[in-house]
DNA sequence: CTGAAAGCGCTTACAG
DNA sequence: CTGAAAGCGCTTACAG
């Protein structure tokens, strides 16, 4: 049960704890004859050695390990990708992702504490006194400071919303409604879209859209009849799970689709191409925003500051909704 | 830039480094004056002091983190159900749940020697080399192995296909089809899956089963119609995403849900209640299985074996596809 | 070519 | 009630 220690492995290899610390790290400038070190090797194998992480972090001052914190709202395969890229690049500098799930900010000051990584990576924003602890305590951090930027991560928010507007507005739409999701984790990307929803509104003069809280989980029949009600003839929604919540909707209540009312949703998820009809939505290719990530964690590492945003690369997608 | 260290908030408060050990730890015993822990406390928080975990793990023997590994294939909001649960209750011993995505075999062992955890916990079955390795570094290890216990994992996959071949039997259907998703990553649970489709069928003394790859992003028509043609009258899918685009093909090759042909999906997803029709799935109520989870990880910590398996608590919810 | 020794920052018996 | 000291396991200048 006691672990085996390089000691172990040294003694029961008859040298030096310095030898076998050359040969298992492959120290450069290390001159150790090719016959020793097959042995060392042999034995540290044979007796199942596993260097102490503990050890070498403290020895060497600087930690293998990168936390990446997620927001605590549900995430998909988006996030799965971002974080699937950065493993792979961190990887190559011999470094480690490990992933929590954020809930509070006294939860994520005990993480960090307890864990000393190399860096924090957060996909959403930090308080910015967290922010100030961690850097104080050497940890490089990437990611948004809450509010100071005022948010390059709302603003992309609100473009997609944007998006969505023109798109709809291209159709002859002029009375809009805007389908925000239930979960309250979400609010704060809803306030951003819908925010875009009002701005893109204003700008081509049409009238205030409307706005309702739609869950994923059941037709929004009783929303999409006030809507058409009053005369909103197009959709924008939240997500695809939003939209699919208003397309069912729409067939309760006896709409046709995209005639009676067009739906656009967000993110190009796979279910998209196959709802009745098929979904207008937009999508965001994963591919630069990965690519953005890494390279930000990279940067902040070698100690320089994060790359430029890239361009939005966001897309209306369009099919029979709309 | 240099850290602050425990000898520096003990020189700045003019006490020892034991002292503040004492009094940041709430060392029970420690007889030390309220005032001085007043001071060594704020003098601590002045100096953004953070402890070294790196040192603490290495004195105390033990870390306080606790690697839980997913396996690389797409997981949904059951797996964060099953985080959030895990990570909150071992919170409460401490304990810091950090999660990785696995990639292969040799990852892992990089992976758990550059944190060398309390704990490692698979959510899907280890290689039995790697359970050996980690058991040896004294790592707990929770997780099945692979393929030992041949699978208390695969026998609850295959269970659920039972269910949906039981549901659609009960409904007099004769010929069954099972729609396995297209990702390679999902093969092996495609195939306990299918197993327990073809075992159902059997044991109903129905005709074997067909089996075909159904992607989740485009209308499975060719498919649905070559079932329809060959008298397949009810589909048992992989999941509801894969289930919604059965429907589609349906909807394209203008056969009716369900009396043309019956659908079955799996997870009770949000979406499920806003197909057309609305579909008839087979749900896995997420608390048990996160109450099995955590109490596996405490019992192992706690060198006992783990907790029996929670009678399956998975149950069709019947709507309108079948 | 190889080994003895220092020291990373912490906790904790032990001495005062 | 408080402090000096040992030691966790590693890496790496340094001496031989």
């Amino acid at each position: 049960m006691a672990s085996v220690t390089s000691a172990d492995v040294a003694r029961a290899a008859g040298v030096s704890r310095t030898t076998v610390s050359y040969v298992l790290n492959d120290t450069p400038g290390a001159s150790v004859s090719e016959a020793t070190r097959e042995h060392v090797r042999s034995t540290a194998a044979r007796l199942g050695y596993a260097p102490s992480a503990a050890a070498r972090t403290l020895r060497r001052g600087r930690s293998d390990l990168v936390v990446c914190v997620l927001p605590d709202w549900p995430t998909g395969p988006v996030v799965d990708s971002l974080l699937d890229h950065l493993t792979d690049v961190l990887a190559e500098r011999g470094l480690f992702v490990l992933v929590h799930h954020h809930r509070d900010s006294r939860a994520l000051a005990e993480l960090w504490r307890a864990v000393t990584p190399r860096a924090v990576v957060g996909l959403a924003p930090f308080a910015a006194e967290d922010v100030r602890a961690m850097e104080q305590a050497g940890i490089a951090v990437v990611g948004s400071v809450e509010p100071a930027d005022g948010g390059a991560f709302d603003r992309s928010q609100h473009d997609l919303a944007v998006l969505q507007v023109d798109h709809l507005a291209s159709r002859g739409h002029r009375s809009v409604a805007f389908a925000t999701p239930t979960d309250d984790r979400l609010r704060r990307f809803g306030d951003a879209r819908f925010a875009g929803v009002r701005d893109a509104c204003a700008a081509r003069r049409l009238p205030a859209p409307r706005q309702a809280a739609v869950p994923a989980d059941e037709p929004a029949t009783g929303t999409v009849r006030a809507w058409h009600a009053e005369g909103v003839t197009a959709v924008a929604a939240y997500n695809d799970e939003v939209a699919q919540a208003v397309l069912a909707g729409a067939r309760d209540a006896g709409l046709t689709v995209p005639d009676d009312l067009a739906v656009i949703g967000v993110d190009d998820a796979p279910a998209a191409r196959v709802t009745t009809p098929p979904l207008t939505t937009v999508a965001q290719p994963v591919t630069p925003q990965s690519e953005h990530l890494a390279a930000s964690v990279l940067a902040v590492l070698d100690g320089q500051g994060p790359p430029p945003w890239p361009d939005d690369p966001a897309r209306v997608v369009v099919r029979s909704s709309t």
